[in-house]
DNA sequence: AAACTGACTATTTAAACAAAATTATCAAAA
DNA sequence: TTTTGATAATTTTGTTTAAATAGTCAGTTT
């Protein structure tokens, strides 16, 4: 499947290494080309022999986040003892993904509206994942005879990650910032739990 | 407590009416202080006598809407079945205020980050209507024994109000349309029921 | 005096253009 | 095959000017 030699993936590790610092620190437009390819005491061309363009390259270091993130998810497929226990790891392991990462994710902000199709595939496929890792915990659940047997699991998940999203948007929005204080991010956390709980409880008989 | 003759305020009103519809129909910024003062066949400065600025016209259009849509809430106090009904009254209501008035708020979305004080507090007074109407009907049901006692119903409601609006926003930034298709409002709407249905089960016993 | 206006000034937005920065290419070297 | 310096192409940024619009005010009408 993967053409190309060691050596030249060893070197393709290593810009998409420099290109996540910068893109991490900086944000996307505010860094070029040039500034890469100096971290890494490269020429700027040779970055264009090993990816096709900018956004490319931005797209194989999220890709190679996203993997990161998919396979912590898929570690604790079915490792669960309850469904409260399931959703509050996604709920943190998103958190941090996205506290770490905010910066890097200024594409999305500036991109909005037309976001490349192949960054729409790496956001489906994050969701599915999650999907699937939640929807488990929910069957297992209701096969215990914990929960209401429901026909859709994902359905279930579906709008509760909606519902959980809610609470982060509309605590940011509220108030005037961009982004959460650290003391909302206590406070957005302390309501997930509580909602968390109210709907795993609706679910019951 | 108010001052002005009668006239006077007749002719605010006009004024108002006029300017609604034009910030209705082309928005805040495409729209001329000279266009309205034409539609009413005024000179502009007239405008400026009754209003200081245009900003605080757009204020004033906004308060009046406000108060119409706070009216509607209060009139329906305490006069619930139950609190899912309540709860969709409040959805609907304010889904149809939103959708009717979708062009005037953009305003709301060019000042994003720094909207006026004076708009914060009247978008505060509408949450707390909200509050109120929505508080009421939980502790009703709570005095009624449908659910748990509850000792702060406004903590519930602003929850589910954060999780409502989380469905939105979902569907919304899924899609990539800014605002939700004709069909989309369908899904959104069942999907709240849902939500609405599993959150209400979940503060039962 | 209160309601109103035309003519004026002050600000903001838009267009056009040049300059600078940055992306992207390519022939040639290692 | 990998790498680069030089260069072309494109995008962003800054500047100037013109146009549009907000806002003021002395003075007229009711």
């Amino acid at each position: 499947m993967s053409s190309g030699s060691d050596q030249q993936d060893i070197k393709r590790e290593k810009i998409l290494e420099a290109a996540y610092q910068r893109f991490l620190h900086y944000g996307y437009s505010k860094t070029t080309m040039n500034e890469i390819a100096g971290d890494l005491s490269l020429s700027k061309a040779l970055l264009y022999y090993y990816f096709p363009d900018k956004s490319q390259l931005y797209i194989a270091v999220m890709r190679k986040l996203a993997a990161e993130y998919i396979q912590k998810l898929q570690n604790k497929l079915n490792k669960f003892d309850n469904l409260r226990e399931a959703f509050i790891f996604q709920i943190d392991t998103q958190h941090d993904f996205v506290v770490k990462n905010y910066n890097f994710f200024d594409f999305f902000r500036v991109n909005e509206q037309n976001l490349p199709d192949t960054i729409w595939e790496i956001i489906t496929e994050i969701h599915q994942t999650e999907m699937v890792l939640l929807s488990a915990a929910i069957q297992i659940e209701a096969d215990k005879g914990n929960i209401k047997p429901v026909d859709n699991p994902g359905e279930i998940v579906d709008l509760l990650l909606d519902a959980l999203h809610g609470v982060r948007v509309s605590a940011v929005s509220h108030k005037k910032a961009m982004f959460p204080q650290k003391e909302h991010l206590e406070e957005i956390h302390t309501k997930r739990l509580l909602l968390l709980d109210i709907f795993i409880k609706g679910l019951m008989y």
